[in-house]
DNA sequence: GAAAAATCAACCAAAATCATTTAAAAATAA
DNA sequence: TTATTTTTAAATGATTTTGGTTGATTTTTC
């Protein structure tokens, strides 16, 4: 047996049973003792566990790694509270279109127990969607890779079916003079067409977003609320002036 | 052997097994050692795999999946058999629609490195193609929670604008008198279409489905090719005379 | 607390696996 | 065809892995 799947298998047995007897390990594996010694040694020294008089233990650490993922996006305060309001908008009885991005996913957890109707085009939104019992559609077409979102034709003609209370955007630019904006071309026709199919349009964007912009026009800022957690109200004057701005305050 | 064979039947045992000897793939290939050592050096450099003292490991990515297609289900064995033989009639070039199931999903990791379309209502097998690096359409529509399928009107509809060399279909009863069936109706519609708008249609069903019947019909046996595993002939003899049956031996 | 049992780290030599070189065979190009 | 490149197989010695043994250390038992 290869050391490697070896590893495995001690992981495995541990995190199954939180401890895990050298014994049983030498069995399972059909190994010695001493080779199994030597793997824990090193998977101690890789931290993926504690030795202990007679076998091991998993780590009391797992938390931490949690939390590590949790910081793993950039402003993640301003998109969790950005988001908690945009869902706040939301109504019983509403068809709503989540956009596939991160500011949005965010959203998900404060809809549940909401009697409403969600399309989606982002594939990990479905996920999330699923777990909080959400009734959900999602678009068809080709499935980018990267951020797991549907776009293309089959998207847009998804979409042209159904029509929405309201719809919640994701922008990577806003800019008082380019309006909304997008990296890909794909996505952002998928975005302009859900805000053309709703009543209420809003974009969410955090304030990092502002006065940037990206390649591909979505749409103009009046043509949907932007949502943002901006303070200085001097940034915020021209945008106010073409649009309707709902701030987040902290 | 042609290397590019070589490196597609290491990769495809890679994906099935996990873990690869490298005893076993020069067995596997009939090639020398050498050989095998230089194919994992060029395969680890395109980050198609990780070497490892003794042979190679997948990525770990491709790991968790892994994981839980070993859990799913009963005849798993039988399952993989078939899928395999599946997979084997998959040409490159083919566009195909593959059917949200567990057997099908069995499919993807012996589709590796082929070059093709693939179309599905399965969320599941959306997130193993992706990570297969396979070309994926979804199809739209209301997803079911428990399968995480597409269906419905917004399934079929996206299904219409598609058209396939091949389709596999999963069911649940197979039965000589009232053909291929499944519980739901909403996705007996969906696989009857999916078949309709196929060059070749195959329906994948383990020698437990056999005689039995579920309350929708997808379609007749002449419809599709039956790809299942059961030996006794005389079980067989009515369905051969309705349609082409491949039987997977072990 | 002392003896017995279990577990441990450290070491060893055998076996397996490795990278590299060599030369033959096969495929490809001119 | 010949020349050139690619692919393969075998041989080399270096490196890694392995199972067993040692005596030291810890835990258990009385």
């Amino acid at each position: 047996m290869l050391t490697e799947e070896r590893h495995r298998i001690i992981l495995e047995l541990l995190a199954e049973k939180g401890v895990v007897k050298l014994q049983e390990l030498v069995e399972a594996t059909n190994s010695s003792e001493s080779t199994i010694r030597r793997d824990l040694t090193q998977l101690e020294k890789e931290k993926k566990l504690r030795r202990i008089h007679g076998g091991a233990t998993v780590l009391q650490k797992k938390r931490e790694e949690l939390s590590v993922l949790e910081k793993s996006t950039k402003h993640r305060q301003e998109k969790k509270q950005i988001a908690e309001y945009a869902a706040s908008l939301v109504q019983n009885g509403d068809c709503i279109y989540l956009d596939a991005g991160t500011t949005t996913l965010e959203m998900i957890p404060h809809l549940y127990d909401k009697d409403i109707v969600v399309v989606t085009n982002g594939i990990m939104h479905l996920d999330m969607l699923l777990e909080y019992d959400i009734p959900t559609y999602l678009l068809g077409g080709f499935v980018k890779k990267k951020t797991k979102a549907l776009i293309g034709r089959g998207a847009l003609q998804a979409l042209q079916s159904y029509s929405f209370d309201k719809c919640f955007i994701g922008a990577n630019g806003v800019h008082y003079e380019y309006g909304y904006t997008t990296p890909d071309p794909e996505e952002a026709m998928v975005k302009h067409t859900a805000i053309q199919l709703s009543q209420k349009a809003y974009v969410l964007a955090d304030h990092s977003k502002l006065n940037e912009s990206a390649f591909s026009k979505i749409a103009e800022l009046h043509e949907a609320v932007l949502i943002t957690d901006d303070l200085a109200e001097e940034w915020l004057e021209p945008y106010k002036a073409k649009t309707t701005v709902e701030v987040v305050t902290k």
